[in-house]
DNA sequence: TGTACATCAGTGAACGCGCGTTCACTGATGTAC
DNA sequence: TGTACATCAGTGAACGCGCGTTCACTGATGTAC
């Protein structure tokens, strides 16, 4: 253990090989790592090798460019996301009949997802918030381990709620529109918009009120006032 | 009338005096056509110097630096926001009732910042959506030619609902951010965010929907089945 | 089992870019007397 | 009405920054024979 080489996290030290064994995927870590401090301007090609440990050039034997990588690191955040919303969905509590229970997993959507903003600010904007051609990277492997993305977790739950007979389907087609727009909106207001001093906390009140205008807004407005809170 | 000194447009030939006269409104000017032109980040100092014909460093004599530059852009584009909005509101016909009519000024907000999105988006992007600190943006050089800013433009609408009785008193706090949150999302989405390709007239499409979702969501039930719509 | 050699995966140095900002300066203006 | 001089508003050159990317290269690996 010689001085130079000091006590950090993970491989920052000179590798003992030549090659690296599996830099592409360390660049991925480095990147995603970098995404999550600071979103996607902070992924640096260089400052991705440097934290490898490895030349700044390196990157381009698993990677055209930046925006290569970039955008592997989004779908990545995209997977992530997909994953908390599922979790979200999955609280809703089994004993519920079909009709609340549609609407309680839609609502889990919504708040799922801000809480991912919230909770991974970084990730978040690199994941929704990114200026790089996401016709490749909206699936595929931007879903999360149960196999689907945000975009795909909102559709089934909207379909779930036109089956239950709590949504209309006339006003079915595009309303993952509607809805993704509530709740994007305020994550980005709060996290690089002009309510960017706003509490934390104040999100977490919000945020089920708001995912509730919506539900009622694209409901059928039978029951709708009943506040059937899903969700961890 | 030399070789050198080709037709532009505005005062981009050498000037005929060493003082330039109205530096600092100049320069704001041309920070705002880069704005208009590319978003916040295209607000760029020596770009702004170069369009007025000034050397790079003489904009300090008229602001501390880059950023103070960029936030007077900002309130500028707020102000042009306020205004669109404006517009909107009052173009609801004048023979409607107090409830229809405070629902139809409060979705014709909605549907003016919608508007101004995709009409000006390196506007709204500088407006909206801007890294700096709008603590002092907020307000004040913020407002239109009515002399309200976009954010109390939405305050009013909200507050007339209440007094129109067609919305409860008891979820008006707070209210704006969940209106707000809709359309920003909307507008965010389709400029920098997943929906960039989407086709503008998809925008136009979705936003008379997304201000009906919001109106029903958040006022009361009675009559919001009607599509009152305001606005040009 | 050993060796020649193509291929793969790294290195180190350098390039150009455009930016914000600072330095020491000079030309123009206006005011006191 | 004329002049000295402080002050204001510009100039031109240069700095350092960190980036993405390219160049010619070398060390390590694995396969054919």
């Amino acid at each position: 253990m010689s001085t130079s080489a000091a006590a950090e996290p993970d491989e920052v030290q000179p590798r003992a090989t030549y090659h690296h064994g599996d830099l592409r995927r360390a660049l991925l870590d480095a990147g995603t790592d970098l995404a999550r401090e600071g979103g996607p301007d902070k992924v640096v090609l260089r400052e991705a090798t440097r934290r490898v440990g490895v030349s700044a050039n390196a990157a381009y034997r698993h990677f055209a460019d930046r925006d290569a990588l970039l955008g592997e690191v989004v779908s990545r955040a995209q997977a992530r996301a997909a994953d908390v919303i599922s979790a979200a969905m999955d609280a809703v509590p089994a004993g519920l009949e079909q009709g609340p229970r549609a609407r309680a997993r839609f609502r889990a959507v919504g708040v799922g997802y801000l809480r991912f903003a919230m909770d991974e600010p970084g990730l978040f904007r690199t994941a929704f918030a990114v200026p790089v051609d996401l016709s490749r990277a909206a699936s595929a492997d931007a879903a999360g381990a149960g196999g689907l993305t945000p975009f795909q977790l909102l559709s089934t739950a909207l379909d779930a709620m036109v089956e239950a007979g709590v949504m209309s389907g006339e006003q079915r087609p595009g309303a993952e529109l509607l809805a993704w727009s509530a709740v994007h909106g305020m994550a980005m207001l709060a996290l690089e918009g002009p309510l960017r001093d706003l509490p934390p906390e104040a999100v977490d009140e919000l945020a089920p009120r708001l995912v509730r205008m919506v539900d009622l807004g694209l409901g059928l407005s039978d029951g709708g006032g009943e506040p059937v809170d899903g969700g961890a």
